[in-house]
DNA sequence: ATCACAATTGAACAATCGTTCAATTGTTGA
DNA sequence: TCAACAATTGAACGATTGTTCAATTGTGAT
């Protein structure tokens, strides 16, 4: 018979703490949603389209224009962004504009930022 | 001589909007240190770290346990959330107890779960 | 219809990231 | 001093990610 893998046992000195900690837990679902969330807000190109779209609507073209980058790669992270609903978009002609979503957005980056800050 | 790059001539369209936007941007050290912070949050191990730790200490072996991955994966993850000062640790004789740095961790993870559950 | 141009897309590449495995550190108790 | 064990660390691997380049789509004007 083949052994059991070797296991801790410093578990049993908190089972408390464990019991108390499971029982609060948000389920998988919601947990690798926060994470994907996050993992969104988690770039710094993603980031700045985001405060240059703070307040104000933008074409693509101004976009890449203020960051410095390429229209490809902004429009590559708008994609990112709207398939995550963090932006929304109108099309005039030729030019489409991008803007916010929500104030939800706004209040997640004031959120993060007093942390950066203080 | 040699040509110039072909340049973009939207921008030309909406100059109102890309001062007023540039007025408010935040200074990029603090855009980079942002993304940064959310670039911790943007992995799931991580966030379920946190969850576990979200009221109550924890040694990582009970971690380890609860989310039913290896001490040695845990203990890389405790240290990216170590350094960017999310969580904070105490030494008990072998055991190290890990908890939350301070309470802002959980409003940032209470507001990005408000918008994962609406 | 054709041209100009804003925007999108797909493939490819380098860079970054998370986990595993094995070795090591640090502390307690015999 | 030595054994046991919680925890940390470094190297290596595969997987994911962001940008570039080239090609394409979609719209408006001639």
């Amino acid at each position: 018979m083949k052994e059991i893998a070797p296991k801790c046992e410093c578990t049993e000195l908190h089972p408390e703490q464990i019991v108390h900690a499971e029982g609060r837990m948000p389920n998988d679902e919601e947990l690798f949603a926060l994470a994907d969330l996050y993992k969104i807000f988690g770039d710094s190109t993603r980031i700045r389209i985001l405060y240059v779209l703070y307040d104000t609507e933008l074409c693509v073209c101004d976009i890449a224009e203020m960051l410095g980058m390429t229209l490809s790669a902004i429009s590559h992270q708008l994609r990112v962004l709207k398939q995550a609903r963090l932006v929304k978009f109108r099309r005039a002609g030729k030019t489409v504009f991008y803007s916010l979503a929500d104030d939800h957005i706004h209040a997640i980056l004031g959120q993060g930022m007093e942390h950066v800050r203080e």
